[in-house]
This record gives structure tokens, C-alpha cells and sequence, in this order.
DNA sequence: CAAGTTACATACAGTGTGCATGTAAAATCA
DNA sequence: TGATTTTACATGCACACTGTATGTAACTTG
């Protein structure tokens, strides 16, 4: 029997003020960055009280952190949808590349994963993020376009690859010319696959 | 108290003390990032008051800005000293790549130009700091390696590549080895010169 | 249904920021 | 050179925010 109003189970209470935290939370945050966010004000948007908050994260950046995973792991996941069906490499990433700029183009997500998200939690925290969401496509791919295991230099070219990537979402959230970039990305890529760029 | 030197001009005072600001500002922000840096600790460090601070900037941002774009004129002076003379364009390149990771390499200068500058200052802040402190020499580059004028795409190609030296900055300051990252960027930027990367 | 646990609510202490106001030294001017 | 204005600070304050301590009601468990 489910009431409207009046009985919630523990686990329902959690879950729903915990959305409604990270809902408000996740609009504030990118609507005036992490810094000029205050909890009063997050906390007035989601209906709930600063205990409420300061009961189920730790404190602040731990709010900030389940939002930044939430927004990670919604981007892997599509990233992984739709580049993990093609056969070829260079398609696979071709996909990818088309994936992941879809799911940059949610508002906001740019400047909670690539802006303050590295300066907020820091780089590694960040990295151990996209790690554990599905990170590492990136060189899988590559090491496929390449046709060889990955070492550490590829492990870098990936990284740099990413941060490319990662430069061409945060350009676009600002205004910048989608296909400029998204051609410019795609011509680095295909580059690497040609033998002679040994 | 500070009996060093007894009569100043308003301009010695002005330079000693922003001087002083500044350096003990940079510190504290590379130690400590910029949000966990009180002014407090600045001015204490620096062994002025918080009037004084608030005198010679406007805000703590202000202050901060001010450390950024030295720390970025330091960065390009020192690619513009070492690359401005070699004739071939792909040797300007390398010249270039390897004066930026030698300046990026100064202590703390990846975490303020790359971590915090975006964040506090904003992109397109820096992007101002950037192009008004020498940018557009990667841009140059480029166009003199592919051989032709700058369009929308080069430009977003040359910006792609810029966030590549910048992941590899931050990278070798957290401790990644810097041949890796040198040689996959060697290797991007030489398989664009390759006609076939058309 | 009693005891324990969870999910909050409220109050408070500590700290930091920016500004307003005061003062001494330097620059300008008659 | 003395008077006046401007500069370069120094000091104190008001407001805001963060994290924590403590209290309470609702839920869960034996």
C-alpha cells in the first residue's frame, strides 16, 4: 500500500532527497560555478535543510564529486552505446568521437567535467572518475587503429587525443563552430592511421 | 617596522609592495590552490596588511590574475626567445614544444595556468592572457608547416593541438615521464606535415 | 513494542571576504 | 617653503558561508 504522503520507507527518503540535491545542486553549479555556489542556496532550491545535506555528503566538494560522477558516467555510457558496434577502428572512433560530442553538448556538462571539475577535485581525482566510468575507450581504440598493444607512449598519445577531445567539447559549449572542430578532431585521428606517421 | 630603507618614493613603495604581494600570492596558490588560500595568509607571508592587498587589487581574483599573466608572459617570452629563430617550420615547432615544456616545467606554473587559471578566471580569460601574452604562435606554426594561410578549421586544429601541449604539461608535473609525452607530441604535430594527412 | 538506528532540523563557532573609515607619507601647487 | 591634495596604506566591521554539535522525529529491528 503506497501512500501518497504520509509513510516513506528510509531508502525512499534517501533517494529522493539526495535527487533533489543533486538535481538543484547540478543547476547551480553550472549555472554559477562551484565557488560562487553556496549550500544555503542549494539546499533552498532542493526543499531540503543544510542537515539534510551535511547528512548524506560530506560536505560540499563531496556534492560537487556525485554530481561530476553522475554527469561522467551519463557521457561513458553513451559513448559506449554507440561506438562499441563498429567493426573497424577507425569507425569505432569515428562513432565515439560523434558520441562523445553529443553528450558534451548537454548544457552544462562541459564546464562541470572539464573546468571546474580538474580544479575542484583535481586532475587525478578526475582521471580515477573517467577510469572507473568506462575511461580507456579512447586507447582501446587506438591501439586498434594502430594494430599494436599499448605502451607508454600510446598511452600518452591517448591522453593527449583526450584532452584534444576534451578542448574541442569545452570550445563548442562556448560558441564555437561544432563542425570546425569536430572535422579538425577527425583529421588528427585519421592522420595517426596512416602507416608512413610511424 | 619595515626600516630598510628610510624615505621611498610613492613608486618604490607601490613596486615593492605589489612585488612582495605577488610572489607570496604565487606561492600560496601553487601550494595550496586558489580556493584554499586565505588572504589572511597572503598578506602575512608577504609581510603587508590586507589594506594594502586591497589597495593595489581589486579582489582576490585580481590579485590572482595578476600572477597568472606573469607566470604566462614568462612562458611565451621564453618560446618566442627559442623558436623565433629557426628557419624550417617544423624545426620552429620542435623548438617551440620543447621551450613551452621546459618553461611549463617551473614549479606550479602547470597548476596555475592549467588548473586554476580556467576555473577562477574563466577560458576565455585566459585565452585573452594567452593571445595578448605572444598566443597565435602555435597557429603560426602550423600554417607555415602545412603551408598555407590560417582558416576556421586550422584554427580550431592549432587550438586542439594547444590543449594537447597543455594535457602534456599538466601530465609531466604530476609526475608522467616527459620523453612519453614529448614524443607523442613530436609525433602528432610530424604527421600533420605528412602531404597525405590531407 | 521496546531499543536502536537513520534521517534529518536547528543552533552555533570559526573563518574569510570586501568595504568603510582613519592616518601618515609623498606629490603638487601657490 | 608652507599649504593642499593625493597616494599608500592600516584598522575595524558587517555580512556570508562552511562545517559541526546537538536535538528530535521517523523508520527499522529483535
Amino acid at each position: 500500500m503506497q501512500e501518497i504522503s504520509g509513510r516513506r520507507s528510509n531508502r525512499e527518503r534517501t533517494e529522493e532527497t539526495r535527487a533533489s540535491l543533486l538535481s538543484a545542486a547540478r543547476t547551480l553549479f553550472i549555472e554559477k560555478g562551484y565557488a560562487d555556489t553556496a549550500t544555503p542556496e542549494i539546499v533552498k532550491a532542493a526543499n531540503v535543510t543544510r542537515g539534510a545535506l551535511y547528512h548524506h555528503y560530506r560536505d560540499k566538494e563531496d556534492l560537487f564529486r556525485a554530481v561530476v560522477e553522475r554527469e561522467a558516467t551519463a557521457v561513458s555510457a553513451e559513448i559506449e552505446r554507440r561506438a562499441g558496434t563498429a567493426a573497424k577502428p577507425l569507425d569505432a572512433l569515428t562513432a565515439g568521437s560523434k558520441a562523445y560530442f553529443d553528450a558534451m553538448a548537454i548544457y552544462g556538462r562541459a564546464r562541470l567535467l572539464l573546468l571546474d571539475g580538474p580544479a575542484v577535485l583535481g586532475p587525478e581525482e578526475i582521471a580515477r572518475i573517467d577510469r572507473e566510468t568506462g575511461g580507456g575507450s579512447l586507447l582501446d581504440g587506438l591501439a586498434a587503429l594502430l594494430g599494436r598493444a599499448p605502451d607508454p607512449e600510446m598511452r600518452a598519445l591517448a591522453d593527449l587525443l583526450s584532452a584534444a577531445f576534451d578542448r574541442a567539447a569545452l570550445a563548442i559549449s562556448r560558441g564555437a563552430h561544432r563542425d570546425d572542430y569536430e572535422s579538425a578532431m577527425a583529421k588528427l585521428l585519421k592522420t595517426l592511421a596512416i602507416p608512413e606517421a610511424r
